[in-house]
RNA sequence: GGACGAUUAGCUCAGUUGGUUAGAGCGCCACGUUGACAUCGUGGAGGUCGUUGGUUCGAGUCCAAUAUCGUCCA
């Protein structure tokens, strides 16, 4: 077994193999306690932030799927029952804007030729294609969702949750119909949404003209005022014109009138700060509350002044009614005619050219009109109100702390939600209503429905709405809270229609935390892979179990958008909120600071890097970007085909017309095609993939952790489980004494002779019935005997680093948090532990116990990294199984069957050791200062120096007890330690305070340049000491420094000067000179 | 226009409540294939912490101003 492991990790092959296996394990599956479980696990929740089918899925995406499943893992191993709730987002105008825009360009059709069932059956085509693509690319980067649980916001499950809702808040009063500004598409007569529209500068004109001011009869006072606008045939729908109250040009004119000169009507001047700017122009704006979005603030600022908004425009663009003599114009066309009728009557100042930014709509490619359209509302003062509540006393917590003001920020202005949508892609607003003449025969009609028989108030809610604006008229509104209601043959009959319009996609995806786990559904459990849930018992168990989640790991620019709306709906019909913990992570943006985007073109697909790396390479990789302060950049390069050499991406290859776009090697100057988003390349052709160096870094990792676990496997042959108590180890394996490790093995024998599978071990969260006694520490004090001083040691910084892990992730620092782990492994268990060790392995007496600690932490380590790198670790959990199935310390179990269930490090705090921590850093030094010298002198690893070190006592009983370490790291031997060790001549040195090293260099070192190295040495310290001295000559240091910071500078300053002291005698010495 | 964040080595980033000589990875230079690992090892070079003021015995860290970049909101 042990020769088979190959030099290289191979991720593909393991990736291939585990997720499956964890998968036919039932491993990803979280289920609600069995009715009468005397000790239930308790839940940890993560929802996905589900991801929209408009397209696949890209590295923002990836570090937040990986995060997940990394909180996920950890708490599974800390024994929760670890639900991560997998789905996806029907995402309305994106997915059905793509879908038309792919009709239109391939077979030339509109969504108007084909009808509203048709384009609806192909989004659903669309949406299959993606859903499947997204999930299995969630599966790739490791996700350990309950795939059984795999919901969509148009299902039937979420369906009936939104229903539930809309109807509720209906029958609640909060929802109500109302007018709103939106961004009309003149062409396609369609409103678009604002992330739908784009600004371009166009040529256009900036006139100045003016109003006659009129006293109260109506009659031309004589003074005029003055104002410049771009659209002047808004003018015909003024409403007022504004100017600022501090304006002195005006103060006297504000509440007085102005007479429109085009239709003669009368309007109010008023004033605002907001709108008017006393440094523009002429300081006077004209308001046009429909037909402008800043006019129509101003006009919900001055309503009673104002009177209400007039809408000129029809759906098309042409001038309505309210156009006058113009009806049926389009604006356009109106514009000149209205600027020539104002010239004609004398009130036309001047015209400028002027490059105007003006919003179009990227499906039309045309200028899109502010109009203002009927549309459903949603009150928000009370719901907003308990979402703010929720977070000021905190319920809900954002991580960093810095996100809830963002959050409470915009809940704070309590804007009523705008939830319907021109669309046909979306949940259809369940209202169906019927004009009536007047509002006694709405309430007449809406009396003989309820006085029906079959009437019944939880099924259907009428309302009687009456439109205040000019034009408007009553109607009788029917909310419906099925679609299988016997009523909508009835009201239809009764000539009510269905509101054509859908609800806004967060209205679905607001109630995502809830919806998934069966909400309003009390009676059954949800589904599972689609069918129902067989272990349901007549009531939903699931929903109270899992509700309300853990913690919601998202980025930045949905707090608003999703997650204040989550959790005031989650309020609303749950009562409760829908998370604990907010974590708001990184955004991922390309090498040019952009966020990565489908839309820019700019995604990376996290399947090549996975592809490219390993998925725990990319995964460890990403963790480690995922701070509190920084967005994520990441440069990227394109790796030639023909050399490998790496092109480095720039702007433009991003820019391009759809087509084969070609790069070219700046290396070997040949030319390929480059993988981007927008198109796929030519069969057979060779393709410049894209690679990011950063990635290297995790992938690397995972190779050296692949190493250090080959090599200790490679070293375990021979391996019997026993008791590590880090006692005198000769005596102990004589068997003479019984003791604490006597004690130990005792428990170890009667484990192995009865159990197989481990019962819980550690602090985390197990039940009862799984715990165990809390593991013996291990004694740890000095001068026991001759225990290895880096098996105290390593276990030691292993206690630390597990303990730090733990905080962390705690805190959701998961970038310091693999910074630890990769220097535990790393630089400290791999350079040091695994080094220090070898010489032990080799010798058959202590062998035994060199291979139980090994292994132990070994196992630990592995579940450390398990959360970060899933793959390799369980790779090398069922390796290790082969030869070390039961293993552990101080005592060894026998290991869980998976990796994934493995428990989560803890209760290993008696195991850290300062003191002893800081004496193996002492070593450390002490061979790497040996190693300098080599290195500065250039001395082949061929040549043998020797050492001796003058220092003290105890270092010398250290350094001495592990002579033959320290000889196979500083690859020299040590032939003398102590106090009374002195300087040999013609030999090189070294000083660190409390410990000199010489090495007799005779022949091999140019005694002047050692010289000339301790000279240069020196002066260094003295630069030093000077600071250092004029510190602590300051007399305000001495007096006002705390006086552990003072003495800290004393002897630091102490230790410098002997330190130095050491190098000039050693001068002295080599050169003679004094 | 408002809010928040960033600016530290060639690149990408850490730096906890102010306190010895500011760190890491990559890149660079030198040496190395010694029985885990060249996706590696050993050693080294490289930074007046955006700028200007201020507080303090002491500032990368706190305060103010300023410049540049990014995100969200209007």
């Amino acid at each position: 077994m042990t020769t088979e492991i190959p030099k290289q990790y191979d991720p593909a092959a393991a990736e291939a193999r585990w997720f499956p296996y964890w998968e036919s394990r039932g491993d990803f599956n979280a289920n609600a306690p069995q009715p009468g479980d005397p000790h239930p696990k308790p839940p940890h929740v993560i929802m996905i932030p589900l991801p929209n089918v408009t397209g696949a899925l890209h590295m923002g995406h990836a570090l937040n799927g990986t995060l997940q499943d990394l909180l996920t893992r950890w708490r599974r191993m800390q024994g929760y029952e670890a639900l991560w709730m997998p789905g996806t987002d029907h995402a309305g105008i994106a997915t059905q804007s793509v879908v038309e825009k792919r009709m239109l360009e391939e077979e030339g059709l509109t969504r108007h030729d084909i009808g509203r069932e048709a384009l609806v059956q192909r989004i659903w085509t669309w949406k299959d294609a993606y859903e499947k693509r997204i999930l299995s690319q969630l599966k790739s980067i490791g996700a350990s969702c309950d795939w059984r649980r795999v919901r969509f916001t148009l299902d039937e499950v979420c369906s009936r949750a939104v229903r539930q809702t809309f109807f509720k808040m209906f029958k609640d009063g909060l929802i109500y119909r109302g007018k709103r500004l939106v961004n009309w598409d003149t062409f396609l007569q369609t409103a678009v949404a604002d992330d739908e529209v784009y600004e371009e500068e166009v040529d256009g004109h900036f006139w100045t003209m003016n109003y006659p001011v009129v006293n109260e009869a109506g009659q031309p006072t004589g003074e005029r005022i003055s104002f410049s606008t771009t659209r002047p045939e808004t003018m015909l729908g003024d409403t007022a014109v504004c100017v600022h109250p501090t304006d002195e040009r005006y103060t006297h004119l504000i509440g007085k009138r102005v007479q429109i000169p085009v239709n003669g009507r009368l309007i109010p001047i008023i004033a605002d700060a907001l709108l008017a700017d006393k440094t523009l122009g002429t300081g006077c704006v004209k308001v046009t509350p429909a037909h402008d979005p800043n006019d129509y603030a101003c006009w919900t600022r001055n309503q009673e002044a104002m009177g209400e908004p007039i809408n000129l425009l029809n759906s098309n663009g042409t001038l309505n009614e309210n156009g006058g003599k113009w009806e049926g114009l389009d604006r356009l066309v109106a514009r000149d005619a209205v600027v020539a009728e104002m010239e004609t009557l004398g009130h036309f100042e001047k015209v400028e050219d002027r490059k105007i930014p003006l919003k179009h709509s990227d499906r039309s490619k045309t200028p899109v009109e502010p109009y203002l359209s009927e549309q459903w509302f949603v009150k928000m003062e009370t719901l907003a109100q308990a979402a703010i509540d929720a977070v000021l006393d905190n319920r809900v917590t954002f991580y960093p702390e810095r996100y809830r003001s963002s959050y409470l920020d915009w809940l704070g202005e309590k804007r009523d939600w705008c939830i319907s949508r021109q669309l046909w892609w979306g949940h259809r607003i369940p209202v169906w209503s019927v004009d009536q003449p007047d509002e006694s025969s709405a309430a007449a009609l809406k009396q003989q429905l309820e006085s029906d028989p079959r009437f019944d108030r939880d099924q259907i809610e009428l309302t009687v709405h009456t439109t205040t604006t000019a034009g408007g008229g009553t109607t009788l509104q029917a909310c419906l809270a099925t679609d299988d209601s016997a009523w909508i043959t009835q009201l239809e009959g009764a000539g009510f229609k269905r509101d054509e319009d859908v609800l806004d996609t967060w209205f679905s995806s607001a109630l995502w935390p809830h919806a998934t786990l069966g909400w309003p559904d009390q009676e059954h459990n949800p589904p599972l892979d689609g069918h129902a849930d067989a272990s349901s018992t007549g009531r939903n168990e699931v929903l109270p179990y899992f509700y309300p989640g853990s913690v919601l790991v998202t980025s930045r620019d949905i707090i608003t958008l999703w997650v204040a709306r989550m959790v005031l709906t989650g309020l609303y019909n749950m009562g409760d909120v829908p998370f604990k913990h907010v974590c708001i992570h990184p955004k991922i943006q390309d090498g040019f600071g952009q966020t990565m985007s489908k839309s820019k073109g700019n995604g990376v697909d996290p399947i090549e890097l996975i592809e490219k790396y390993g998925c725990d390479g990319m995964r460890f990789t990403i963790a480690s970007f995922a701070g509190e302060t920084q967005d994520v950049r990441l440069p990227l390069g394109y790796e030639c085909p023909h050399c490998q050499g790496i092109i480095p991406q720039e702007p433009h290859h991003l820019k391009f017309k759809p087509g084969k776009p070609k790069i070219k090697c700046s290396k070997c100057k040949k030319e390929s095609q480059y993988a981007t988003p927008n198109y796929l390349p030519d069969e057979g052709e060779l393709v410049a993939r894209i690679v990011i160096e950063r990635f290297e870094n995790g992938r690397n990792f995972c190779n050296k952790l692949w190493n250090a676990a080959r090599f200790a496997m490679m070293n375990l042959e021979g391996y019997t489980p026993g008791v590590v108590a880090l006692a005198p180890l000769a005596p102990a394996l004589r068997g003479e004494g019984p003791g604490v490790r006597g004690e130990l093995q005792q428990g170890l024998d009667s484990l192995l002779s009865t159990a197989t599978e481990p019962t819980a071990t550690d602090g985390n969260v197990r039940s009862e019935a799984g715990k165990t006694p809390h593991p013996h520490p291990l004694p740890a004090e000095p001068g026991r005997g001759d225990v290895a001083i880096e098996d105290r040691w390593i276990l030691s910084r292993l206690a630390t680093v597990t303990d730090e892990v733990t905080s962390l992730l705690n805190l959701y620092k998961f970038d310091a948090a693999t910074r630890s782990l990769r220097d535990f492994v790393w630089n400290e268990f791999c350079d040091w532990y695994l080094e220090m060790i070898k010489p032990r392995l080799r010798d058959e007496i202590l062998r035994p116990d060199a291979q139980r600690v090994l292994v132990g932490v070994l196992d630990t380590t592995l579940r450390l990294l398990h959360p970060f790198t899933p793959f390799i670790t369980e790779e090398l959990w069922q390796r290790l199984k082969e030869i070390a199935p039961v293993r552990g310390l101080p005592a060894p179990v026998a290991a869980t069957e998976a990796m994934i269930i493995a428990p989560w490090p803890a209760g290993m705090e008696d195991w850290r050791d300062p003191a002893l921590e800081t004496r193996f850093q002492r070593l450390q030094e002490l061979i790497v200062a040996v190693r300098n010298v080599r290195g500065t002198y250039n001395i082949s690893p061929a040549v043998a120096v020797s050492t001796s070190v003058r220092c003290s006592a105890e270092i010398a009983s250290d350094l001495n007890q592990v002579k033959p370490q320290f000889e196979l790291l500083a690859k020299a031997t040590l032939t003398a330690a102590g106090p009374e060790v002195t300087r040999p001549t013609a030999s090189a040195s070294f000083s660190l305070g409390d410990a000199d090293g010489f090495l007799p260099l005779e022949g091999l070192v140019d005694l002047q340049a050692e010289v000339a190295r301790l000279k240069k040495e020196a002066d260094k310290l003295r630069g030093f000491i000077g600071g250092h001295e004029k510190k602590l000559s300051n007399q305000s240091f001495i007096d006002r420094a705390p006086p552990e910071v003072v003495v800290e500078v004393r002897e630091t300053l102490a230790g410098l000067q002997k330190q130095l002291g050491s190098l000039e005698a050693a001068i002295v010495e080599l050169s003679g000179e004094a």
